[in-house]
RNA sequence: GCGCCCAUAGCUCAGCUGGAUAGAGCAACGGACUUCUAAUCCGUAGGUCAGAGGUUCGAAUCCUCUUGGGCGUACCA
């Protein structure tokens, strides 16, 4: 919608140029043309501050820009019904009723599509989300990143975005080796073996069902009675490893998480990928020993100081390896790479960067979308989870609690800079407090109209409805918020802010309630009926679409 | 110490990338069910946008400082 306008506008300035009314200074004010909705419709429905903008190149008043704008903006009565310069020098659009009406019949006619942008070829965009270590269950934080990210996923290709998901397994390293020897020793105990566990290794539950599990298979006896110690522990850091991956997968599939590609840290290793990166470091003076170990050579305020890639011992970083996967990435010809990562990770980002800089990449490339911690909160209290004591909830016992459509609906309730309280209580919680309910019932009651009125022999066709009949004010409001619908995703794709659209389906949903309790729909009037069907069905469509996005379902009834 | 993020109604949060008189929802108070689902709707009240400067036509939004929270600052991942 705001693509008219702006279109509009474009023209006005090109007549202006033409014409001498204006002189401009500079040619890509064609792209500084920002239409914005307006807050109060005494100001039209949309609106543009270019003049304000242009006032101080040209030398002129607003206001005298404004007129000069506004008298060269094509004349179209069927696009647009008054335009008014205001305030400052705003100039003020109001649409037609036609152009409104026309939203509805585009919903009707596009369904599923509606709202999202034609594919582009390029960028291609590589989104990188969760990744957590398979080390354990995934817990309640994972869970937002996994709903942010692939809500997210979602979101850029409803605007046309070329975008991959991937998951990255840190499967090798120092946490696998404790992973390993954690079920090794769980192992020996289990055949008559008193081994105390060490410090710091994995006492979780979990790992005592993998080693039941473990136990019983062949596999096991022989690792038992394999004398090389290291080979032992590696035998069982890749059993546990599996196993815990096939879990975390479960929990995500649960989730309704998919991904596109899985990336093996190990694999980078095996490929030589890792000393790929560290030869072209060092050719580029990168990487310099020091005390035994190869460092990389921060350059000026990149990042505080030198950080380590290879070890006195001989073993590479996880640093080494994720310079190497994102330089994987780069050269697999993505053009963006989006990372999502727990807030706590925050001081990695510039180290990182660097990293692609060293290697000739431009590290704007990379965006990291940083997501804060979530606090359960269960009877007005805060649930305290702890890592380290193995304190944490998973995130599968949230989803068995409140169910998948919740938990993401929640998730996605705030931006994902700030942190989250996670109420389980509301959550589960089944009336208008809980925003979940609220637009999936909005969706259920248009359904229940058509299939009340189909039960009734009543006539729900729609096809030749006459939407001029759609005259009380409470309807265009409605018609207008869904027609903000591509533009919310356009811009909360361009902003990577998935929450947008959350806040959306809950306004559109409050303006149909609003609208349902006032106004029959299966109206005594045909006409009347026909148009209200037509509208409400509009709705619907809407509301599907967007909570499609978000990843939660659509119910036909409540 | 240094760095990053955050601070908006009693509570939980939006605020469309610098625009016009800062908005919702809870909670509080007062109303609406013979009707297509009351899992809903309508109304009232609630603010020094943490504080102080600065930038400009214009600041919750940008810059500096202060205060108060979270996180980071490993030859861990």
């Amino acid at each position: 919608m705001k693509e008219i306008i702006s279109d509009l506008v474009r023209q006005a300035l090109k007549n202006a140029c033409a014409n001498g009314d204006l002189d401009l200074p500079y040619s890509d004010w064609f792209n500084k043309i920002e239409v914005t909705k307006t807050k109060d419709p005494r100001f039209g429905d949309y609106a543009i501050n270019l003049a304000l903008l242009l006032a101080g190149p040209l030398k002129q008043k607003p206001r005298a820009v404004a007129e000069k704008i506004a008298a060269n903006i094509p004349k179209d009565d069927n696009l647009v019904e008054k335009i008014d310069i205001a305030g400052p020098g705003f100039i003020n659009f109001s649409l037609a009723k036609s152009v409104w009406l026309q939203v509805v019949d585009q919903i009707i006619e596009q369904k599923e599509r509606y709202g999202t942008a034609s594919a582009k070829e390029s960028p291609k965009i590589l989104l990188e989300f969760v990744s957590a270590n398979p080390t354990g269950p995934l817990h309640v934080g994972h869970g937002r990143g996994a709903a942010v990210g692939d809500t997210l996923a979602k979101l850029l290709k409803a605007a046309g975005h070329n975008v991959e998901t991937e998951y990255y397994v840190n499967d090798t390293g120092n946490q696998m080796k404790i992973l390993g020897r954690s079920l090794l020793v769980r192992l020996r105990n289990a055949n008559g073996a008193s081994i105390e566990m060490p410090e710091n290794h994995y006492v979780g539950d979990y790992m005592i069902e993998i080693a039941e599990r473990f136990s019983q298979t062949p596999e096991a006896a022989r690792i038992l009675s394999l004398q090389d110690e290291s080979q032992a522990v590696e035998e069982c850091s890749r059993y546990a490893c599996d196993q815990i991956l096939r879990g975390i997968q479960e929990d995500l599939g649960f989730f309704g998480v998919t991904y596109d590609n899985y990336c093996s840290e190990r694999s980078l290793h095996e490929s030589g990928a890792v000393e790929a990166t560290l030869n072209e470091l060092r050719q580029r003076g990168k990487a310099q020993e020091k005390d035994g170990a190869l460092w990389f050579a921060m350059d000026g305020d990149q990042d505080e100081k030198d950080r380590v890639l290879v070890r006195a011992t001989g073993e590479p970083t996880y640093f080494a390896a994720d310079a190497a996967y994102h330089w994987d990435k780069i050269q697999r010809g993505f053009d963006v790479l989006i990372d999502i990562w727990g807030s706590d990770h925050h001081g990695y980002v510039p180290r990182v960067k660097a990293s692609m800089a060293a290697l000739g990449a431009d590290p704007a490339m990379l965006k990291v979308l940083l997501v804060q911690f979530v606090n359960l909160i269960r009877a007005g209290q805060k649930i305290s989870m702890s890592t380290r004591s193995g304190e944490f909830v998973t995130l599968r016992e949230v989803l068995d609690e409140v169910g998948s459509d919740a938990a993401r609906f929640f998730f996605l309730t705030k931006r994902s800079d700030s942190h989250l309280d996670f109420d389980l209580d509301l959550a589960k919680k089944q009336s208008k407090d809980n925003p979940v309910y609220y637009v999936q019932y909005a969706h259920a009651r248009v359904s229940s109209i058509f299939r009340i009125g189909a039960e009734r022999n009543i006539d729900v066709r729609i096809d030749d409805a006459d939407l001029s009949l759609l005259t009380l004010p409470e309807e265009t409001e409605l018609i207008k918020r869904l027609a903000d619908y591509p533009d919310v995703i356009l811009e909360s794709a361009d902003a990577l802010e998935p929450h947008r659209i959350t806040f959306y389906l809950i306004e559109l949903a409050e303006k149909f309630h609003s609208y349902y309790h006032d106004n029959r729909i299966l109206s005594e009037e045909e006409g009347i009926k026909k148009a209200r069907l037509r509208l409400v069905e509009a709705v619907r469509l809407a509301i599907a679409n967007g909570l499609g996005i978000l990843g939660v379902s659509a119910p036909e009834r409540m």
